[in-house]
DNA sequence: TAGGCCATCTGGTCCT
DNA sequence: AGGACCAGATGGCCTA
């Protein structure tokens, strides 16, 4: 608790009439009570926005899991693991096209979508795969900046990723 | 019952 | 001054 506002001497003035002083008494005990509810209803505002913020904070997090391929009877992704499943899918989709356009003749009707996984892949698949020196079709493999390793944020769902056949629904408006 | 996840409250700090 | 952001604390709920 923040200590006391320094008073101004309580109670000093020796000679003041005993009324007096229990006045001031009261007009002190009402300000204090003043404040206090001026700071608790400070409180209570930052507490609503506080969780306003973490409302809107949530929405997109749902967001981000709205695009990430699961199926929608798995279990909901926690919070990192969405955080760390995001990682990884985008670091597989840019390897994707990056291996890509290394190793195909660029076809005239390509159009810069990612290419799909590879057939009878799944999630787990790509996801296990998805570490620097894995998708390796070609041997020149300067790619971006690896995903991280099992030790800090490589962890991948596998469990509710299992199963997962088909192409992850791309992402639509950018996250707000 | 322990452990994980989550929502909420709270006080501190930074920014406008 | 007030709002946004952050991190720690706390308590509830759920699952192995």
């Amino acid at each position: 608790m923040p200590a006391e506002a320094p008073g101004s001497g309580d109670g000093a003035e020796p000679g003041a009439p005993r009324e007096r002083r229990r006045r001031r008494g009261r007009a002190r005990a009402r300000t204090e009570a003043l404040l206090h509810t001026l700071k608790r209803s400070r409180r209570v505002k930052a507490n609503d926005r506080e969780r306003n913020r973490m409302h809107h904070l949530n929405a997109a997090l749902d967001e981000l899991r709205s695009v990430l391929p699961t199926f929608p009877d798995d279990t909901k992704l926690t919070k990192i693991e969405t955080l760390r499943f995001a990682y990884n899918y985008i670091w597989a989709l840019s390897e994707t096209l990056r291996l890509a356009e290394q190793c195909l003749p660029p076809p005239p009707a390509f159009r810069g979508a990612a290419a799909p996984p590879s057939p009878g892949s799944d999630a787990g698949s790509w996801l296990s795969s998805a570490s620097p020196s894995a998708p390796s079709l070609c041997a020149s493999a300067s790619g971006p900046s690896s995903p991280a390793t099992s030790e800090d944020c490589a962890y991948a769902p596998a469990d509710s990723l299992r199963g997962f056949r088909g192409l992850p629904a791309g992402p639509g408006a950018p996250l707000r």
